[in-house]
DNA sequence: GCCAAAGTTCGAAAAATATCGAACTATCGA
DNA sequence: TCGATAGTTCGATATTTTTCGAACTTTGGC
């Protein structure tokens, strides 16, 4: 399996952050990779087609917010945590439920 | 001219937020409106077509991040600084450039 | 009242995204 | 090696956005 494009914490764009978050599935996604930690993507998928729920990881990882390792037969997906918070400071505070919210 | 649609401070969504925001001549304009104050739609328009900057300035009328009132003949913009510091504290800060970057 | 200026709205066409099935790839286990 | 599992890629269609001209609205000035 190829190795997924993934930008530089350098290059990754605020624009592409805002429109891969601009999606409701996108966004939900992150939300649950930074309260759960990493995920697979069938444990996020919500009964979407496989090429759907992968072509969602794409844009993410495209954007800069998610990195993916394989582990054995799936891939492990994870927040870029501190590249995000390294290039946009707070950024990931906004997007992350807090409680009482 | 009838009052234009807008959000409360309550009903701001991040995905509609974010969205707005990802466009590039609605980031800009927003960083212009963070850094200069209240501006009139041609003040901003780079070269494009009245109806298209009008466009421009309804996304983001509708997602909240901006308000207009008239003055005269023309339209002051202004950013919905505290709103939005209040919805989503923190986030006004990573859109908008701080110095050295 | 008439004209000009600043935006808005409408409608149609172009571009970008999303969706989903089918075929493909890589890895693990038997 | 043969399945089975987890994702990816491709291609086609549907939906959403963007773009832009033309017509319209509102306000101020003459």
């Amino acid at each position: 399996m190829r190795h997924a494009r993934l930008p530089a914490s350098e290059e990754i764009a605020l624009e592409d952050v805002f429109h891969a978050l601009s999606d409701p599935f996108r966004l939900e996604v992150v939300r649950r990779l930074a309260t759960d930690g990493e995920q697979s993507c069938q444990a996020l998928e919500g009964d979407r087609p496989k090429s759907s729920v992968s072509h969602h990881f794409r844009v993410l990882r495209e954007a800069g917010l998610i990195r993916t390792r394989n582990e054995g037969v799936t891939r492990m997906n994870a927040l870029r945590r501190d590249d995000i918070e390294q290039r946009f400071p707070g950024l990931l505070a906004c997007v992350v439920p807090k409680q009482g919210d």
